[in-house]
RNA sequence: GCUGGCGUAGCUCAGUUGGCAGAGCACCUGCCUUGUAAGCAGGUGGUCGCCGGUUCGACUCCGGCCGCCAGCUCCA
């Protein structure tokens, strides 16, 4: 029998079905057969030494080898290692349970019970790493082949069972019923894995173990609790310092590291959660905040302000109560039960409840800007991303059933709009029926139906998210990326037909008869200090002129040019600038460094020269000295700027003159 | 909330085996009168997270809380 592939060339062969990719590769393709860790046959990546008759057919499908540096070779160069470093522990602590080794985005990790040879269990520090890294360094030096077996469900079940590997015997059982069972080994190791893997461990060059923490097995805090090590692995030590660098850069990035740095907010113990604002940091807030009314007036947004404190009785109603209790701050008083709102909606089905509504006033569009709180659990706060303070940039919109699709097409727009605005790039996720679902089945296809449908028509394709939804409506999520990778919503929108239902909303349709609303929850920022800190790090501190807290810093040469320094701060902050004079008696050298680690988008330096002429020196963040200018001239290219909300373009500013020039 | 780690000046961090708490930066004062990323000198500043215990004596050892960090989980 033979089997029939397409080689890179685009040239068919007919190949004996018992050849290998590795036996292929090197006839066919010998430049990459040195470097392979695994080939591609049709969609499926497969080890090296698999026999082509598992894996193609008469059908002619595509071949390719994999080395680590296309992604899927990548991949399974990182799983290997994940197994090397699986090795190397059970070395060291031999009588260690291996759980699930995944890749994972940057690298791999491997989460497992340690334990002595007999069975005391371990707990390892950052400190253990560097030895398990040499054993692993070991493991690659001995150059052991790697193997793949087919073992019988029944044999490997038992095998695990009597190796008291409960994870192992675990992952078995839940393996579908017509899933092979495969085992690889290297050396005295042998692990249950789908595969595929290098052909030989000696083909790891640069790896390095990142960490050790905790982890659920299978998430569940219910369960035991095992050691998850992450590491990373590149086909070359360059790779991997590149790699490690960028780790650091994105520290440097932290918002909880540059917002005390630059004086933008603070976090105290005396309210875990809730983040003081600063001036420098307020300053981005109101601008935001500023723009997000800017952008919504003109859309028919009408803003209002409703109570923070509410009885229990509306959050009953709303089924918060039955639902979102966990998370709601609760306080009684003259034995009567209240709750901070965690949301904006139940008050604003009670505003759209308040007087008789008419078809022609739909959408009614409540836009909201107070301030929210939520209970989180103490271990899940994080900086400014994950805190117990929301101002969110909330809104409900009404609508009758035919505008569902229009209103959500003009908020994605919306959200197109501002996320353009600031450089910054999204994913879309629709979040469907979680468990504990309120409202007919039929009413959640419809709705989900009707927030894909709308995701498409902006151009765009929704990834999905089974379960996620919140409990009264699906919702689409826009995730951006902090420093770190981590992954983080800001912008919402929500599809809600309980809420109407519960506070019994309606208005009266063209037929004079009543008609039950719609209701979509949506806000754009998402929460705003979730945002300034997602902004934070999006621009590491550098803001854009026109939400820096400081966009000018006048720094006068000597004592003598101190009035003319007020002077030039007072024009600018008459022009509507934030402006700072710092007249400290230090070198000017000096004041611009600690001006540039502020992060100031100019710096004006001004001394006889400017004093007598008018002007200032004008030095940007990012281009530094940018020529002499007439300061009413320097005002006017800021403003423009400001107005045009123009991103920071690395190296150029906008202005200051060409150097030289007046 | 759970597991592990951590908590010393506004910030970053030292602090031997338990014996009167330190540095750099920041801040203040003086000198310098300054031209595009750190001038010089001096000084202020700490209930060593909080509460309790052991001890002649606790920043140091033990316990309990609080907070922070990493991860799990949860979620905007």
């Amino acid at each position: 029998m033979s089997v029939r592939l397409r080689l890179s060339g685009g040239a068919v062969r007919e190949i004996e079905d018992g050849a290998t990719p590795w036996e292929v590769g090197r006839a066919f393709d010998p430049g990459r057969a040195a470097g392979a860790v695994a080939a591609r046959v049709g969609a499926r990546v497969v080890d090296l030494g698999r026999p082509l008759g598992e894996v193609a057919g008469q059908e002619p499908v595509e071949f390719a080898l994999l080395t680590p540096s296309d992604p899927q070779g990548l991949e399974v160069y990182r799983h290997t290692c994940a197994h090397v470093l699986a090795q190397a522990v059970r070395r060291l602590y031999p009588g260690t349970r291996l759980a699930i080794g995944p890749v994972i985005a940057d690298g791999f990790y491997y989460d497992m019970q340690v334990r002595t040879a007999d069975g005391q269990e371990v707990r390892l520090t950052a400190e253990d790493l560097p030895r398990i890294e040499r054993e692993m360094a070991r493991v690659i030096a001995e150059d052991h082949p790697v193997t793949r077996e087919v073992w019988d469900r029944q044999r490997a079940r038992q095998a695990y069972a009597e190796a008291e590997d409960p994870f192992k015997v675990e992952i078995v059982d839940g393996l579908p019923p017509d899933a092979e069972v495969t085992v690889y080994r290297q050396g005295e190791f042998s692990d249950l894995c789908r595969g595929p893997h290098m052909p030989s461990t000696g083909g790891i060059g640069a790896f390095r173990l990142l960490s050790v923490a905790g982890a659920y097995w299978r998430g569940d805090e219910r369960r035991p609790m095992l050691q998850r090590i992450y590491g990373t692995a590149f086909p070359t030590p360059e790779q991997l310092e590149r790699h490690l660098w960028a780790l650091e850069e994105a520290k440097r990035r932290d918002h909880r590291r540059l917002g005390p740095e630059l004086g933008l907010f603070l976090l105290r113990e005396e309210a875990a959660g809730f983040p003081f604002w600063l001036p420098k940091g307020y300053a981005i807030w109101r601008e935001l905040e500023q723009w997000s009314r800017e952008l919504q007036g003109p859309l028919g947004y009408q803003e209002v302000s409703t109570p923070i404190l509410m009885r229990a009785e509306l959050w009953e109603r709303s089924g918060h109560w039955g639902h979102y209790r966990e998370n709601m701050f609760t306080l009684e008083r003259d034995q009567e039960m209240f709750a901070v709102k965690p949301m904006n909606c139940p008050a604003h089905c009670l505003l759209f409840g308040s007087e008789t509504r008419s078809y022609r006033d739909l959408p009614l569009r409540l836009a909201e800007y107070g301030q929210l709180a939520r209970y989180e659990r103490s271990g899940t706060l994080h900086g400014l991303l994950r805190v117990r303070s929301l101002h969110q940039d909330d809104a409900h919109i009404f609508v009758t059933p035919e505008q569902v699709s229009e209103e959500i097409g003009s908020v994605l727009g919306l959200v197109d709009r501002v996320y353009a605005t600031l450089g910054m790039s999204y994913e879309v996720y629709l979040a469907t029926r979680p468990a504990d679902a309120l409202g007919s089945a039929e009413m959640w296809d419809r709705a989900e139906a009707d927030l894909a449908a709308a995701v498409r028509a902006a151009g765009r394709e929704p990834i999905m998210s089974p379960g996620e939804g919140a409990f009264y409506g699906p919702k689409l999520e826009f995730h951006v990326t902090d420093a770190l990778g981590r992954r983080w919503q800001c912008a919402t929108v929500q599809l809600d037909w309980n809420l109407p239902e519960r506070f019994d909303l309606w208005y009266v349709g063209p037929d004079g008869e009543r008609h039950r609303p719609l209701m979509l929850h949506r806000a754009i920022f998402g929460t705003l200090e979730r945002f300034v800190g997602v902004l934070i790090e999006h621009f590491g501190g550098a803001f854009p002129t026109w939400l820096a807290p400081v966009q000018a810093e006048v720094l006068p040469i000597a004592d003598r040019h101190a009035d003319y320094a007020l002077g030039v701060a007072g024009e600018l902050r008459a022009a509507g600038l934030r402006v700072e004079v710092d007249r400290r008696p230090e070198k000017v050298g000096y004041r611009i460094r600690a001006a540039q680690m502020q992060k100031v988008p100019y710096m004006l330096v001004v001394g006889d020269r400017e004093e007598r002429e008018g002007t200032v020196a004008v030095r940007s963040r990012a281009g530094g000295d940018a020529g002499t200018r007439a300061v009413a001239e320097f005002a006017a290219a800021v403003r423009a700027e400001i107005a045009e909300r123009r991103l920071p373009d690395a190296g150029q500013s906008t202005a200051g003159g060409h150097p030289g020039s007046k």
